[in-house]
RNA sequence: GGAGAGAUGGCCGAGCAGGUCGAAGGCGCUCGCCUGCUAAGCGAGUAUACUGGGAAACCGGUAUCGAGGGUUCGAAUCCCUCUCUCUCCGCCA
């Protein structure tokens, strides 16, 4: 949510900013609905005070029969403040309808853009392989290993579904450890298991909420959503909170499965692992003071862009432009890596600085000082990384010509030692 | 799933035969005093949001005792609904 204040004293600058995003907002009718907001308010609240004051009176007066008039005048003030209070609940359900579904201001900084096409490429690292071979996507090294079995995953739920099988299961689990290892141990972030589903106060804090409830799977007897990302139930942990400044930046990291719609990508990624309902993700989380968030931000860019350093798999690093990012996203950079059987960079991370946008819907402050007035931190996000895609890169960056495919380095303790797999079947 | 108890300020905890209650008392915390040091003691202060005024310091109004609704001139206190927590029984990894 944006400051509403900001709204109402900048809104031509507002616009102007929004638009960069593609979005077009009109903030005509929210500056009127939140004028007669304010103005309607007052009315009720001086009548407010002339009740108290007057309901105070009759409390001292020990015969009520002497102030019987005073009690039937307040009578209709009563009912007259219960009418205005109502319409005063819709005004307000009004605006903060429309607040909730204004996207986050883009960063000054950001690049200006339409699309994807518009980002900017800021660095890249690693040897593309060459092969001396035509190099295999993903899915049919995984099916020739018997590693990832597409059609038994759709066949047990349906599609963008899939089952991995023998060392499938294991490199996906070795590759969560090796994720949460480097993070605890060497980037000093605190572990958490949360929830995976949530309720609907969570989703709106994070922003998933009122606007994108087609993209989330939901439960049918009880109103809780399935989580998109650890992001959710990470960030909404410090919810209605008030930190201590010396605790901050508080940096969480989390595995957890996550469940996406994909509404709106029919054609898009349908082979493969790349795009599916259900895939894992290590996520990092950070509540900053705001003075340090932009820095922050790249530091946790650097602890995601860590495990593709030790995994030796070649990534670039991509600046979102304005057009490009998430809703709550004031700034966004992209890592992704290089994916042989398609020839192209992938996404694999996303770390976004969410500056108050986040910590103002879902109420997470600290204070100053200690007298001072609560203040939202920043909340800042990453995957570090996308388990799924990860062992992706790894299958088509270490495939071999017969059929093979080499175990990263790094990753060979998580896996008993092994250096290769070969068919599992 | 069945039976019962509860939800009050940073924490503990009173109030609950409706009024002077933003809310006693204690703890914690902050500042000051006192004191060889420490401890103890004394004094003052210590919620949040919205809103009006003010350059600001600050001053005023309203709301908030789990959430929402109702009764009433007036609700922490009475009534209804919901959520959550705890105890016991059952079931279960």
């Amino acid at each position: 949510m944006i400051d509403i204040r900001y709204l109402r004293e900048n809104s031509a600058e507002a616009e102007e900013r929004l638009r960069t995003r593609g979005e077009g907002v009109d903030l005509q009718l929210f500056k009127e609905l939140d004028s007669r907001r304010r103005d309607m308010l007052q009315e009720a609240e001086s009548l407010k005070a002339l009740r108290n004051r007057v309901s105070e009176e009759i409390s001292k007066v020990k015969d009520k029969s002497l102030v019987q008039d005073k009690i039937t005048e307040m009578r209709s003030v009563s009912q007259r403040i219960k009418e205005m209070d109502e319409e005063l609940n819709q005004l307000e359900e009004k605006v903060t309808d429309f607040l909730m579904t204004i996207p986050n201001l883009p960063c000054i900084t950001a690049p200006i853009g339409r699309s994807e096409d518009d980002n900017v490429e800021l660095r890249k690292w690693g040897e593309i392989p060459s092969f001396t071979f035509q190099p295999k996507p993903h899915w049919e090294i995984g099916e020739e290993l018997g590693i990832l079995d597409f059609e038994r995953g759709a066949k047990l739920t349906g599609a963008r579904f899939t089952l991995y099988r023998d060392m499938g299961a294991r490199l996906e689990r070795a590759l969560i450890n090796f994720m949460l290892d480097i993070h605890t141990t060497d980037h000093k972030y605190t572990e958490m298991l949360p929830p995976f589903m949530v309720n609907r106060a969570s989703m709106t804090g994070t922003g998933q909420l009122p606007k994108f409830q087609d993209d989330l799977f939901s439960v049918s007897d009880v109103e809780y959503f399935l989580i998109p990302t650890a992001e959710v139930p990470i960030t909404n942990i410090h919810r209605d909170e008030i930190l201590r400044k010396e605790d901050l930046p508080i940096s969480y990291t989390a595995y957890t499965p996550c469940f996406r719609k994909e509404a709106g990508s029919y054609g898009k990624d349908t082979r493969g692992l790349i795009r599916q309902h259900q895939f894992n993700k290590v996520e990092l989380v950070k509540f900053v003071h705001p003075s340090d968030s932009y820095q922050e931000l790249g530091r946790l860019l650097e602890n995601a862009e860590e495990i593709l350093k030790r995994l030796n798999l070649p990534y670039r690093v991509v600046e979102l432009c304005t057009g490009d990012m998430g809703f709550s996203a004031a700034k966004t950079y992209d890592i992704e890596v290089w994916l042989p059987g398609q020839s192209a960079y992938r996404e694999i991370s996303s770390c976004s600085n969410f500056e108050d946008f986040q910590a103002r819907r879902a109420g997470i402050r600290f204070r100053e000082h200690e007298k001072a007035k609560p203040e939202f931190v920043h909340t800042l996000n990453g995957s570090g990384l996308a388990v799924g895609r990860t062992l992706v890169a790894i299958l088509e960056n270490y495939q071999q010509s017969d059929g093979s495919v080499l175990i990263p380095e790094a990753l060979q303790p998580y896996v008993g030692g092994m250096e290769k797999i070969s068919c599992c079947l």
